[in-house]
RNA sequence: GCCGACGUGGCUCAACGGCAGAGCAGCCGCCUUGUAAGCGGCAGGUUAUGGGUUCGAUUCCCAUCGUCGGCUCCA
């Protein structure tokens, strides 16, 4: 079950308001309906989305006059139907599909709306179990399409148009000649579970869009070509980024060169950073006995996500799929002062995790990665502003690396929870507070907290709209118990500390993975692997070229020279489509002048200068990572 | 894991029961070039893996592994 978010209102005023989840093809939309001040689910688009829906609804029964039609919401970017098929559809389906929807939006059908009796929605919908489920939902148990509780008891409505009527609360456009039959697109075909319940039957669901008119749904289309371009897995094989081999495994991840360039200067920034902000570093093994996972819980809770054991004589260790456990102990190996707290431990820790197949995906979700992982550890006094600290971090570091839209999310108390409620409350609040005074939005994700403690999850999109989650500041009220973590306090008596888990990048992969769609792979000056490409005219040029390379070499800058035997323009174009950030041309003029000729990769060509200048601009851009 | 689609040189794709091909990348040579692809040549594949059907399988069938789009999951 899904929890209800409440967003609240942005302090940020560069930071944009969501009706969903999806922030990228949501703009369009969002332009639309903050011009009109209203809500998407109260637009026009959305009644289009809706009823071509059910006009599609209407397609499929025609071809498959047995189907069991489930649901068809108007979604973010457009609308799906599930439907129970006698078998399973193919790309011709759609295409009939298709156009038999543009026939029946050209015969100008009204929708109808009619209330209706549970009684009369039974006898109605007698041969559709679905509905018929969804009508018993409605009525009894006060629960709405999503199997969510309702809040309020709804009357029970159908819309009719043409020879299809559908229990449906509405609204809809008032005639089919209100779509426009050139905006309308059917995308996809998908396996989806019966209420989203994976012991529940699986459906089939068409995935559809419908725009206002054939220029809207162009852009549309053109943005989701423009995802594709950004994709990092595209963008890993262009740039030799990075790979995943079927013969290592699924999940696992190779870092080449020159992504592995880029994790160590993220890694190096990272280090300084936390260097500079009282962070202590520590290591921790990757294995561990099963007697540490029992006391930790994980054997408990997570196994289902953990590897087999290995014996190692006569004893069970585990791979680790977190590194909490480890930095507990560390903080155990001795008795602690509460003069010495707040204490930060930090460490890159890599853990294995088991993913079901189906859910792998490039660089954000993987089946070993390397968490940019911390544990706090604080007194009660001191909580509130060690989480004012950990946001501040987290945010710094990630604007540090250009990020300036994420949404941020507070997951609270759920029904299942341990620990002092008082604590929770307290943890909370804190939590809140720390959101507030950084000023940007935030959700409220009302009981969708771990049952050991309330927590903050920063989240961006990924090129194609989907979020992942980045940062996430996590309170713990479990492991200390477990693992009886104390402090002697100015009373000389023992006492509980809190504990924050947090990771800040979230993971090495995930993070790297977002950076390169962030960027479409034009990395700022300071990460780019390469820095500058000397591109020499002719062969005559190229030992001139090396002396470029060598003295910006000893200025820091990650350079190289293209001496291959080809074509300036062929140079250009290879390092433009390489993402370079700067080419420098050198030809018989800067041979002679001491100059190079630079071109940026946005095109942009700032022409000769002295070498000495060009330094002083690469050494600008680097540090503001620009 | 589930539903569906798909796996052919490093990459992008063709051939779809009858000799496995192209472009790019790579290598060699020629050209010596002024802001996004100069020309020519060479080399590279047990068609993901394992079975099956067939005179013959890249092509049809089954299984496994993987990828993609969703769903579910995501301490």
């Amino acid at each position: 079950m899904s929890h209800r978010l409440i967003w609240v209102e942005p302090r940020d005023p560069t930071s944009r308001p969501s009706n969903g989840e999806r922030l990228v093809f949501l703009s369009y939309q969002e332009v639309l309906t903050m011009e009109e001040n209203i809500k998407y689910e109260d637009s026009f688009l959305y009644r289009i989305r809706h009823s071509t829906a059910h006009i599609m609804a209407q397609a499929v029964l025609e071809r498959f006059p047995t189907a069991k039609i489930a649901i068809g919401p108007a979604i973010d970017d457009g609308f799906y139907y599930d439907f129970d098929l006698p078998r399973p559809l193919t790309p011709e389906d759609l295409e009939a599909v298709e156009a038999r929807m543009r026939t029946i939006i050209k015969e100008d059908h009204p929708f109808v709306r009619h209330a209706i009796s549970a009684s009369e929605g039974r006898a109605l919908f007698a041969d559709q179990p679905f509905k018929l489920e969804l009508i018993e939902g409605l009525e009894s148990g006060g629960l709405d399409e999503d199997g969510n509780p309702l809040t309020e008891k709804v009357e029970l409505s159908t819309y009719t148009h043409a020879t299809f009527t559908d229990l449906c609360r509405g609204p809809h456009v008032d005639h089919t000649n209100q779509i426009n039959p050139k905006a309308i697109k059917l995308m996809s075909i998908a396996g989806a579970y019966w209420r989203g319940d994976e012991h529940r039957p699986m459906l089939q669901r068409i995935y559809g869009t419908a725009w206002n008119n054939e220029a809207e749904l162009d852009e549309y289309l053109s943005k989701i070509e423009e995802a594709k371009r950004r994709d990092h897995r595209r963008l890993g094989k262009e740039l030799d980024l990075y790979s995943v081999v079927d013969d290592v495994g699924a999940g696992l991840i190779l870092w080449h060169p020159k992504g592995g360039l880029i994790r160590k200067i993220t890694e190096n920034y990272w280090e300084d950073r936390h260097l500079a902000s009282g962070y202590d570093f520590v290591y921790s093994p990757h294995i561990g006995k099963a007697t540490l996972w029992e006391t930790s819980g994980h054997l408990g809770f997570y196994r289902e996500n953990m590897y087999s054991p290995i014996e190692i004589e006569g004893q069970e260790y585990f791979l680790k799929p977190m590194n909490c456990p480890f930095h507990l102990h560390i903080y155990k190996s001795r008795t602690r002062s509460y003069r010495e707290l707040p204490l930060r431990f930090a460490e890159k820790g890599t853990v294995y995790r088991y993913e079901r197949s189906g859910v792998l995906h490039g660089l954000m979700r993987v089946r070993g990665f390397t968490q940019d992982d911390a544990h706090h550890f604080c007194r009660p006094d001191q909580m509130p502003g060690e989480i004012d600290f950990v946001l501040n971090f987290c945010l710094d570091m990630l604007r540090a690396f250009g990020f300036n839209e994420f949404k941020a999310y507070l997951s609270t108390m759920p029904e299942k929870a341990v620990g002092d409620p008082e604590k929770w409350k307290d943890a909370e609040e804190a939590l809140e507070k720390s959101l507030k005074r950084s000023g940007i939005s935030y959700a409220v994700d009302q009981g969708g907290g771990a049952f050991y403690g309330p927590k903050i999850d920063l989240k961006v999109n990924d090129a194609i709209g989907r979020e992942w989650q980045l940062s996430t500041i996590q309170f713990d009220f479990n492991m200390p118990e477990r693992f009886d973590l104390t402090y002697i306090g100015e009373d000389g008596q023992e006492h509980r500390p809190y504990m924050v888990h947090r990771a800040l990048l979230g993971s090495m992969e995930r993070f790297f993975g977002v950076l390169i769609e962030h960027y479409a792979g034009a990395f700022p000056v300071w990460l780019s692997p390469v820095q500058a490409m000397v591109i020499p005219i002719a062969d005559r040029h190229i030992a001139y070229a090396q002396q470029v390379a060598e003295a910006l070499t000893a200025q820091g800058i990650r350079v190289s020279v293209d001496e291959r035997g080809e074509r300036m323009n062929a140079k250009i174009r290879d390092a433009q489509n390489q993402k370079i950030p700067y080419m420098l041309v050198v030809g018989d003029k800067e041979v002679e002048a001491g100059q190079v000729a630079l071109r940026l990769r946005a095109g942009d060509n700032p022409g000769a200068m002295p070498l000495a200048e060009f330094i002083q601009i690469a050494k600008d851009d680097i540090a503001n990572h620009a």
